[in-house]
RNA sequence: GCUCCCGUAGCCCAAUCGGCAGAGGCAGGCGACUUAAACUCGCCUCAGUCUGGGUUCGAAUCCCAGCGGGAGCACCA
């Protein structure tokens, strides 16, 4: 009978299996398309939610799940909020991993990449993020690089894209040149070689002219992007004032100018050193006798096979060569001689700098490697005003004088003076403090024409050309008769040639120049004989607007249409690793900038709240084949269902922190579900039951969790909505096992409560409750059920007493208690009497309803 | 070396404005159900917030110093 009982049971009820749940709605939803944005008509407000495309390895990863789960759980979250969300998705689907496998196993790059495309689709489509598939874009589609061309053609037009001979970073391994941004200290950003340099003619977007733009709107973005990225790209574009100053150089008829921060300690400048590498240096050295030649070119030789790792250890010896040349300081007309040195870089300010040993650090390990004079001009223990001096005291603890402080000569300390004081030994300088001095020096220097005011940029060009295969061609033809020639608009796309036949093995030139088909062509301009440029784009390219091109990814009449933007950009949140803080999103900002100087855009950044979810590690480090601490996507999916491990990844922490898998457990998020579930099963009242009949205190939880839910999904504590979902399930076991019973309307409210919020975690699970609940699919588009205020306030609230401070009773009362109520009751109260003793009262603080802290005299 | 972030139960994490340190989970313990086990359900244990100062009626929260961990930058004139 027993038996027969529990198998009625578990019929009435089922048990709670994710397999069958996943195959059950995994075809409704592809059927009902609830996803689908922008339907005419629609009248809803949009929600623009994007997730960083991913390049297409094959596989998803845990790295994966979790980021594409913290943008599902916001598409979900605004969706119920009722807005119409674009959450689409894509591939980064050109670049350099394809190409390397096809030089490694002789496939076709296109092949692996499609192909790797379609597998990782599958993985996605049995995770369910609520993707709009119909928006699916591919890089390397020439529907899309089309538009990349043409937008480089739009930057060409406008002088931004250019091309310049200079010295490059090259990586020995990918064969390639790399722009600024993909040296990481140092090593190959991709694949960690040492970078070394190289001379080349190379492509590059012009995005120093944006370097002002780029550094002040990021003021715009504070708050709304993680503090570390906006910190990082401060630091990027490193923008310095200062004042650049022009010296006269003996035998030469034009005069060098240097970029300094501290024009004030121009009278201090004893040297100056230009770098070895710069054409001003081999200049310099022309002019000098053989033997310093010989020197410099040895010097120069040297330099130039070290890698930048070796530039980069800071406290390396300082190398020098005297290249017998000199300068004359512009305000006291004082002979200095001339270094060539490789702490001076050649391609930031002007490749030369005035050296102040003094007040500089560089400069004063520099002068005393080679004794060179070190001359103060900034008395630093002067009290400067507007500042409050600090005064050193003595071993007894007695204010020193300034004649009583020890000597502070650099030249013997090793310590260059940076700090404020006073300056001396600098003529009409003399007593002012160093922002003085600065804006009075570059007062002076420029009523005599010999500098101005002047800022410089840590942030350089962007090169953006590569010499591989797997990438968009630059729309370029270059005619031996009409030079650079761009291809006209109407003959985009500049289609890849085919790979068969093609050696693709990295050789430091474009394997496209070998495509003598496709590399040869007529001049659009004369119809001579010509050449097309046989580079590629920096996939960066690609990323730099592909936010604009999901608005319509099948237009083929151009990029993006402005309205479109109008409608959804710039993209409400944007959801990604924190590897991309300066690269991507750098990239990214610049083009739309560019893209609004053109006109096409209203706005100028693209991204206005930005997420950055931490890593998935495992046993502390990152998951790795090699260390063999590698959890594999498929196998946990396969274990646990996509819902319970969207479940253990939203509930593990803050999205922005790291997480480690070991400190996880994907078995308690599936017990969860598995609650949840069976009391959507249990509930026996119906749809159209009247909600104010039900148990008012599982009400209350309801409600408040209704209430909190919002503030908690939009500051990204979905790891508390997540605890909040377990506490109200708890309190809803508890209602039917030991409370009002399933029955109740509380009970009935609080399942479709959390199958509408589980929807964000859980989609599934969700799904399945809001089925078993008497609905109609999808849960995904239930409109976010109002909090009944009326249940948000308490009955009564704990008022606690303290005295100094501390908990001595806690009083029930009306949370509309007066303050002087509250007061004569804690005052009334024994245990704060007893307390009290017979101390004075000093002071009593009342804050109704919670507390009331008595304060006794001491 | 410089800058920024973080240190709360055995572990992962909560704690609107400075106002009861605990919401949730993991692990552990006890119990109910079971012939038994699993599942499920119920109950329970556990910290005074890294250390030392300071401000305050009151500090996990604000300030200073130190220790520990993480990240970024690192010859940028």
């Amino acid at each position: 009978m027993a038996h027969e009982h529990d198998s009625a049971e578990t019929a009435e009820r089922g048990t709670y299996d994710f397999a069958e749940i996943q195959a059950k709605w995994l075809p409704v939803w592809d059927e009902l398309q609830p996803f689908r944005a922008g339907a005419p008509g629609d009248t809803r407000p949009r929600k623009y939610i994007l997730d960083m495309f991913p390049y297409p390895s094959g596989d998803l990863h845990m790295g994966h799940a979790e980021a594409f789960g913290f943008g599902d759980i916001a598409a979900r979250y605004w969706r119920h909020q009722g807005f119409d969300v674009l959450h689409p998705i894509g591939w980064d689907s050109f670049g350099l991993p394809a190409e390397n496998a096809a030089i490694k196993r002789g496939v076709d790059p296109r092949e692996w990449t499609y192909a790797n495309i379609d597998q990782q689709k599958r993985s996605f489509k049995q995770y369910a993020p609520s993707f709009d598939w119909s928006r699916e874009l591919h890089t390397s589609d020439p529907e899309y690089y089309k538009w990349n061309q043409w937008l480089f053609l739009k930057l060409y037009e406008q002088g931004i894209a250019y091309r310049k001979a200079g010295l490059v970073n090259w990586c020995p391994n990918d064969q390639t040149v790399l722009a600024n941004e993909q040296v990481v200290n140092g090593h190959c950003e991709r694949c960690g070689f040492v970078v070394t340099k190289r001379a080349l003619t190379q492509w590059y977007f012009r995005v120093t002219d944006y370097a002002d733009r780029l550094l002040d709107d990021l003021n715009q973005l504070e708050g709304s992007w993680p503090t570390k990225v906006v910190t990082m790209q401060r630091n990027w574009i490193g923008r310095s004032a200062g004042a650049d100053v022009e010296f006269e150089i003996e035998g030469r008829d034009e005069r060098i100018s240097v970029f300094t921060t501290r024009p004030d300690t121009l009278y201090g400048a004893t040297f100056m050193v230009v770098a070895p590498d710069s054409d001003l240096a081999a200049e310099l050295a022309e002019g000098a006798s053989p033997e310093v030649q010989q020197r410099f070119q040895d010097y120069l030789d040297s330099v130039r096979v070290e890698s930048d790792i070796d530039r980069l250890s800071t406290d390396r010896p300082k190398t020098g060569v005297f290249l017998e040349r000199y300068a004359v300081n512009p305000v006291n007309g004082e002979r200095i001689p001339i270094w060539a040195a490789d702490y001076v870089l050649a391609d930031y300010g002007h490749g030369a700098i005035m050296a102040v040993p003094a007040h500089d650090q560089r400069d004063l390990d520099f002068a005393r490697a080679f004794e060179l004079p070190v001359r103060v001009v900034v008395d630093t223990n002067a009290p400067v005003t507007g500042v409050i001096p600090v005064i050193p005291l003595d071993e007894n603890g007695v204010p020193m004088l300034p004649e009583d402080l020890p000597a502070v000569d650099p030249a013997s300390t090793g310590i260059a003076l940076t700090g404020d004081g006073r300056l001396i030994n600098s003529g009409p300088l003399n007593g002012l403090s160093k922002s003085n001095a600065i804006r009075r020096v570059i007062e002076l220097l420029e009523q005599r024409g010999l500098g101005r005011a002047a800022k410089n940029f840590r942030l350089r060009d962007w090169l953006i050309s590569r010499q591989r295969y797997w990438g968009t061609p630059i729309p370029i033809i270059h005619c031996p008769d009409c030079g650079e020639v761009p291809v006209p608009e109407s003959e985009l796309p500049v289609r890849l040639p085919d790979a068969a036949g093609l050696d693709l093995s990295p050789k430091g030139s474009s394997p496209l120049g070998a495509a003598e088909d496709w590399v040869n062509v007529a001049c659009p301009n004369c119809g001579g004989a010509a050449r097309r440029d046989s580079d590629t784009m920096d996939t960066f390219v690609d990323s730099s607007w592909y936010y604009l091109r999901y608005l319509n990814p099948n237009d083929d009449e151009r990029a993006f249409e402005p309205a479109d933007a109008e409608k959804w950009a710039p993209v409400d949140q944007y959801v990604g690793g924190v590897e991309h803080a300066i690269l991507h999103l750098l990239y990214a900002r610049f083009i739309t900038k560019v893209l609004f100087d053109l006109g096409y855009l209203s706005f100028t950044e693209p991204f206005t709240s930005l997420l950055n979810q931490g890593m998935v590690l495992m046993d502390g480090s990152k998951m790795s084949k090699s260390k063999g601490n590698l959890v594999e996507f498929a196998s946990e999916l396969g274990a646990h269902g996509a819902d319970a491990l969207r479940v253990t990844l939203a509930f593990a922490g803050p999205p922005e922190d790291d997480i480690d898998w070991a400190d996880l457990s994907p078995t308690g998020s599936a017990k969860f579900l598995a609650r949840a579930w069976r009391i959507a099963g249990e509930v026996t009242s119906s749809p159209d039951v009247e909600w104010k009949s039900g148990d008012p205190a599982l009400r209350r939880i309801t409600h408040r969790l209704l209430a909190d839910a919002p503030g908690l999904a939009e500051a990204f504590k979905f790891n508390v909505i997540v605890a909040r979902l377990m506490e109200l399930v708890n309190a809803t076991r508890k209602a039917i096992d030991s409370g009002p019973g399933a029955g109740d309307a509380a009970v009935r409210e609080a399942a479709e409560v959390t199958a509408m919020i589980l929807d964000l975690f859980a989609p599934f699970t969700a799904e399945d409750m809001w089925e078993r609940l008497g609905y109609e699919p999808s849960v995904a588009l239930v409109p976010w059920r109002r909090a009944d205020p009326a249940l948000l306030v308490e009955e009564s609230v704990t008022a606690i007493v303290q005295v100094d401070g501390k908990v001595r009773d806690r009083l029930e009362v009306s949370p509309k208690i007066a303050p002087d109520e509250l007061e004569a009751l804690a005052r009334a109260s024994e245990a704060v009497v007893r307390s009290i003793g017979e101390r004075e009262i000093a002071a009593v603080i009342v804050r109704a309803p919670r507390l009331v802290n008595i304060a006794t005299k001491r």
